[in-house]
DNA sequence: ATTAGCACTCGGCGGGCGAGAGTGCTAACG
DNA sequence: CGTTAGCACTCTCGCCCGCCGAGTGCTAAT
């Protein structure tokens, strides 16, 4: 058996399961053997295509509910169909055009055009869509300075890695000199130089009570940036979701979309989507987590690769059209990456 | 009949109307009877209840689903219950701060505290919340000037008349002297001063063709500003809703989550909120929407009356917990409101 | 290798039935 | 006259059962 399933399969095998595929993510019903024949025009009789699910269910590609029914997919089956035998589904010229000019016309507000594409997103593959802010990778220290600008004010001017500057007014004890402050910022720039918030964080530094206070000041502003740049998740097309037959009853439903309201879990997704250019495709029980086990995703990144990036993707049930959605996905990216390049970083 | 339904409850009605309505909101199931003086302490045998009961439902507060089952509030029995008979359950002081406490973590952006009210509302109240991003009134011209700049290049000074100034960079004709913009831009003060875009837009100046470009520069930048301002709504707690029994059927959450992810029909629906403090409370089909015969709403404003102010509510079932909805309302509408006048319009 | 034919399996559907819950009514009671 | 015990009546819900039909797997013929 296992010696088998590494064998390719027959280009009628081919033929037939992604007809079955096909038809079970248009219809949601197990698929026949005589149904197959008759919309699918394979030019085999239904007896020798029931021979040939019943080698591709041995096989582990689609299964049946029950014994006499139609055959369904198996995960496996969709792996199958996605990696070799699917067509992506062009969108037509017009659709595209309208979807650009959506964005154009909110290109200004960032927030409105996430919301947009997860808006677009959803509605053009009929499933719930994810949009995460896009985010910089989290932000190090080049230098900073300590100015005193009047007795028991000073101002923390920040430099970080990427150039930009922040700065903040920070209180200090009544009589510290301008010396006492650049002697400490002296001595703590080359601790914390290149160093991340929680890097510095866990340095120990006891050197005195005006390195302390300095310390504290630049891992507060820098909480503030970091904060600032928070991954907000957007999503919409729960109603497409709900929809679907697989959630007919409320509690299949419940899950995916408690996932999609709190956002703590899809953030701990989002790294594992890779960073080069490319579509993920996760279906169901491919990763760790139990609550995706009859969910599939299609995700992309979107942004300047290892500078500004953000994760935008559908999630469905496992019969989700992916035909349309790759290309949806990809095209949307695409945009949002041309977009944040035009007025973006700065 | 008529006559009798403007004549008060009794006492007694209203104790037993009450329990009623208390107990359905927490079970979701037809009270009988029986129940009710087991579990309400009524001081009455179940016969009275009955009797009662009868009458309670000719005057239209309850209705049965079908002889031989338990009373369930209509909707005039749930309007009678929040206007007279219902108990505001006061916030925990020690959940009041954790609140407090969230809002004051993200209190710089915005977008993040209006998401929070909506997490924190429909958490609390175990229902879906609505938030509304807070709304300037439309913008409105105070006065502006035509500078030049250099030859072919203009700048344009708009002043609101809620005193901010906006600015843009602007093309002119080669050849444009300062003076053709001041003239035109005197002509034009007089003409479009307290006006709105929209008035300005249907002026018709016709004067030359400086006025004619100025005009335009004006409408652009005022476009600028409202499309700045345009309402975002928030929401959250769609799988609070999931979990009603109302709703174990998708079909019935359908009609809501529709409504709460296309926000069209919701701005429809805040500029009915009266801009005075309080809490409104929607019950089913008191409005002219179909969509939420079988909803309910418990909306408040926050934000600066007659300037800056957005909308804030939970929406659910009939069902709904209005003795806790109403103080979160009210309490979350607060926290904003002093947010927002913080760090605010400035 | 393909296909027609056929027996077999199993889920879904409708009908009938019994149990239980809850009412409305009536008659008795203070 | 308001309250209450008792009781008959009604209606839903869950259950069982048997039928129907869709769809399969197998066998034998081509």
């Amino acid at each position: 058996m296992e010696a088998k399933s590494e064998r390719a399969l027959s280009d009628r095998q081919e033929r037939v399961l992604k007809a079955i595929v096909e038809d079970y993510i248009r219809h949601a019903a197990p698929v026949a053997s005589e149904a197959l024949v008759r919309e699918h025009g394979l030019g085999v009789s239904s007896a020798t295509v029931r021979n040939e699910m019943a080698e591709l269910e041995t096989l582990g590609f689609i299964t049946q509910p029950h014994t006499s029914a139609g055959r369904i997919p198996s995960e496996k089956g969709y792996r199958y169909f996605v990696q070799r035998l699917m067509e992506e589904q062009r969108i037509p010229r017009s659709e595209q055009l309208t979807i650009r000019h959506q964005f154009h016309q909110v290109a200004l507000a960032r927030e409105q055009w996430l919301q947009l594409a997860a808006a677009v997103l959803s509605r053009s593959v009929r499933a719930a869509a994810i949009v995460s802010s896009p985010q910089t990778v989290e932000c190090r220290v080049k230098h900073f300075e300590a100015l005193l600008m009047q007795d028991g004010l000073g101002l923390l001017v920040l430099v970080l890695q990427d150039g930009t500057v922040k700065q903040q007014l920070m209180q200090v004890p009544d009589g510290t000199a301008q010396e006492d402050l650049s002697q400490g910022a002296n001595r703590l720039n080359s601790l914390f130089g290149s160093k991340s918030r929680r890097e510095i964080a866990t340095l120990d530094v006891e050197v005195g009570p005006t390195e302390d206070l300095l310390q504290r000041a630049v891992l507060s502003l820098m909480a503030q940036i970091d904060q600032r740049e928070a991954i907000n998740v957007y999503h919409d097309g729960i109603v497409e979701l709900l929809d679907q037959p697989e959630f007919a009853r409320t509690e299949r439903a419940r899950a995916i979309v408690e996932v999609l309201e709190r956002p703590q879990t899809l953030r701990e997704l989002f790294p594992v989507i890779p960073t080069t250019d490319g579509i993920q495709i996760l279906i169901g029980s491919e990763n760790r987590w139990d609550w995706m086990k009859e969910c599939s995703f299609v995700l992309a990144r979107y942004g300047a690769a290892g500078d500004l990036t953000g994760v935008v993707g559908v999630i469905g049930p496992l019969r989700l059209s992916y035909s349309v959605a790759v290309p949806a996905v990809r095209y949307v990216s695409k945009i949002m990456t041309e977009l944040l390049g035009e007025n973006g970083v700065g």
